[in-house]
DNA sequence: AGGGACTGACTGAATGTTCAGTCTAGGAAC
DNA sequence: GTTCCTAGACTGAACATTCAGTCAGTCCCT
């Protein structure tokens, strides 16, 4: 038995470090720039393993961005499963978009630029893009029949509010990815929440769990 | 005398030439695997006067990255200033994010993509960038103080509107340029233009000179 | 003659992928 | 219990290609 920076494990232990490893690097490096030797470095292996895992340097990276996608969205919707109102589950939506660093995978806006810029050219990552918005607008979407049964919103074409509103947190997603000076996280979501109460005619108090800005 | 495809002509029309060559280029194949050699032949030269003209590939990728900007900028801006109403330049604003194959410089929402995925990368990118946005948002800023002064709009913060608008643009854009099957342009102007009347507080009936899409 | 525009032929480095094996665990045969 | 065998995990060393950037020199205009 040699050892390994890890016991090394099953197959897809394997294969989930090598994920996180490539995910790591393109966070810092960016999609496109990021080496299998990277990879394999940042996982303790040599570049010939990963492509025993992944037949190509692509299915590596589109499975990499997957991966991501998927647990920052499970993430999020386990977090919303606790929350009672959906005025407070909307308001966690917005969240998961303004504060990506609260999440355990960091760094998933910068990856969000990467995902829509390879989605143009590589029909791969275009598909895991095109499901992953489906998907999210479904969510807020189902959020806000929810709501308009509880009598908590007014009334608003769900659909049409889904893809605005997911519009809305993308761009905002852009701005924060980016650092610009005038659009930081904590206003992104002021701004948003504006939005939202104002389209779906409530009032949000902060639950006083999750820490918010105060005042200006 | 070899006949090229241009006359060549002063070294002012062969940058631009080179520049406009690798605007074509890039949108078709992507930033990160634009070649000096596939922009060269694009303009009827070789790579190494590509070369000679911008001293590396990373300098020619970024002012044509400006230059495409500019231009686009200064386009939309020229339009604008022919309309009378501040709601019908407002209008026209919006329309130049969601129509963006109406303008001469076709597919520059292609490039938005991998404009923002460098900028998080390359500070020269980032600047380009940066510069963009401000002068982006002060225009959209200028001009509903100019519709509020005129009695047009509603009172709304100024700023607070401009970044919210242009945040919703960019993801609009997002969507358009990758085609999502749910969100075409003539959705997204029309899903842009009821937030907009919505905040300021105006009717908008289409001038009836640009095409816009009819009622469902 | 001289200088700027321009080129073809190179080069050197980077890097994805292949390949020919090595090592280990576990099961079957005896 | 020992031996043999196989499949899968894993590796070091190469291979093949791609591509940005260099250079020595040519052509043309003034």
């Amino acid at each position: 038995m040699k050892e390994q920076a890890e016991p090394a494990g099953t197959a897809d232990q394997r294969r989930e470090q090598m994920l996180r490893a490539a995910l790591d690097v393109i966070a810092e490096r960016g999609y496109a720039e990021t080496r299998i030797a990277d990879v394999a470095e940042r996982a303790g292996t040599s570049p010939a393993l990963v492509i025993y895992y992944f037949k190509t340097k692509d299915q590596l990276l589109t499975e990499a961005i997957r991966y991501s996608e998927d647990s920052w969205y499970e993430g999020g919707t386990a977090r919303m499963a606790a929350i009672e109102t959906a005025a407070g589950r909307l308001a966690e939506i917005v969240a998961m978009s303004c504060f990506p660093e609260a999440d355990a995978d960091r760094s998933s806006s910068l990856l969000w630029l990467d995902l829509w810029s390879q989605a143009a050219r590589h029909p791969g990552v275009a598909s895991v893009r095109q499901k992953f918005d489906e998907r999210w607008r479904d969510t807020i979407s189902a959020l806000v029949l929810a709501g308009q049964a509880d009598g908590e919103f007014g009334p608003v074409d769900a659909a049409d509010f889904a893809v605005t509103l997911s519009a809305l947190l993308d761009g905002l997603s852009i701005q924060i990815a980016l650092g610009d000076p005038v659009v930081d996280a904590a206003r992104a979501f002021e701004l948003c929440m504006r939005f939202v109460t104002g389209q779906l005619g409530f009032e949000w108090e902060p639950p006083a769990r999750r820490q918010v800005p105060g005042p200006g």
